[in-house]
DNA sequence: CGTCGGAGAGAGCACTGCTCTCTGTTGTGA
DNA sequence: TCACAACAGAGAGCAGTGCTCTCTCCGACG
């Protein structure tokens, strides 16, 4: 079984999710395409385990990140730090990039299996805003609105307020306009790995670092950069 | 020829770019695979003349929106606008945002054809800019930094700036800024078809919303939610 | 009226996911 | 030690795919 994983893995990153054969991996294995069924369902199912496999990469990548930073550092530089990881890790195997955040494969529908895993991303994302937030450093930006129904409750409970109407309100904008941080950090790896900058960037890496500072800003974290 | 577009892009509002079959786009039409051959070179060409059709589509949509502002219209609301047009159009016909937006196909190597098509989605968001950076209503936001190699000088040359060291360093910044324009829209409106938003918001409508204009604070567009 | 080109048909190749049946091996209990 | 059962793998086969090759037909044009 990890033998098949890490076989499928390495298919994966040199073809990509789209050609991942089954039967090329049980060849890879030297073994009948029909043994491999005895393993996995489908090769739907395979591309899932390879999806949280995922998931739970990048996932551990940012969260690295953010604890390699000593406790009292500025938050948004953390913010800077977990999103060059995570653009790191996305150059590094860009087809389990694009297994996760490009377009969903055929048959799959995101069991609940994956969500977990998905999660630690947002854990991060939240963990650093709520930290600026409370050390004073963030200085509430963007749009005013009514928060009501902008968020789930989940996302509170995530943090530790159980009770949604207690939330002071302007904490609750601020977690709402967290969710451009994530949009902002898959969309411009997106945009990148998928040809998007062509003819508008020549050096990505320094376009990457003012979109996650521009996005920030909006946030109210005030990201410095060099 | 058109016939055969307007199966292709039948079958692919049904099924999605993963499923476009040719040997299924030649039954709808009553012919053998084969003939098919004779419109279009492969596969992967006919998916190409989709992506063309997309990006125009989506452009068109993007520019009627911003078009439909009467002149003196703040630029902020104009872009919110714009970006909930994109929206509308992306939950429309989501296979088509996908095929741009999404993983690029397998064998697809953008060909310039595509290119002009595009940009013209960088040209509204940069005309909003350059409108709001022009009339007063953008104040400057977002982190400073030397804008020299962030953006390319293709885009300069976008709004008749020929000479790309005569741009003025804060509309150059404001420039480079914008591109988290097009992340977070791209970003916002891919998370939410592709799921990353389960868990997160339950109206997804209300948080795109926030998240258009967090971005747009982070450079400076002061977007007013209702 | 003859010729010629293009449009379409059909067979066929190599590949895919998946199912079915068959074989060999291996472990376990009496 | 022997019998049985469970399991791992092999192989054939089905329906589908992209693509190529050859063949036929029909209509336009000189």
């Amino acid at each position: 079984m990890a033998e098949l994983l890490a076989a499928a893995r390495a298919r994966l990153e040199s073809d990509g999710s789209a050609e991942l054969s089954l039967r090329a991996v049980a060849r890879d294995l030297g073994m009948a395409s029909s043994a491999v069924y005895r393993y996995v369902e489908s090769r739907d199912a395979l591309l899932t385990l390879l999806i949280i496999e995922a998931y739970d990469s990048v996932g551990a990548a940012a969260e690295a990140a953010a604890e390699a930073r000593e406790s009292g550092a500025d938050p948004a530089g953390t913010w800077l730090e977990v999103a060059r990881a995570v653009r790191r890790w996305a150059l590094a195997q860009p087809y389990s990039f694009e297994l996760i955040y490009g377009t969903p494969v055929r048959g799959y529908r995101a069991p609940e299996d994956t969500v977990q895993s998905a999660l630690r991303m947002w854990g991060v994302i939240v963990g650093v805003v709520m930290a600026a937030y409370g050390d004073g450093s963030l200085t509430p930006a963007g749009p005013a609105f009514d928060p009501a129904r902008r968020i789930a409750p989940e996302v509170y409970a995530f943090v530790g307020w159980t009770d949604p109407a207690a939330v002071p309100p302007e904490l609750a904008r601020t977690a709402a306009r967290s969710a451009t941080l994530f949009t902002s950090l898959v969309g411009a790896i997106s945009a990148e790995l998928f040809g998007h900058l062509h003819r508008v960037a020549d050096d990505y890496a320094l376009l990457f670092d003012v979109t996650i500072a521009t996005a920030a800003a909006g946030v109210g974290l005030h990201v410095t950069l060099d």
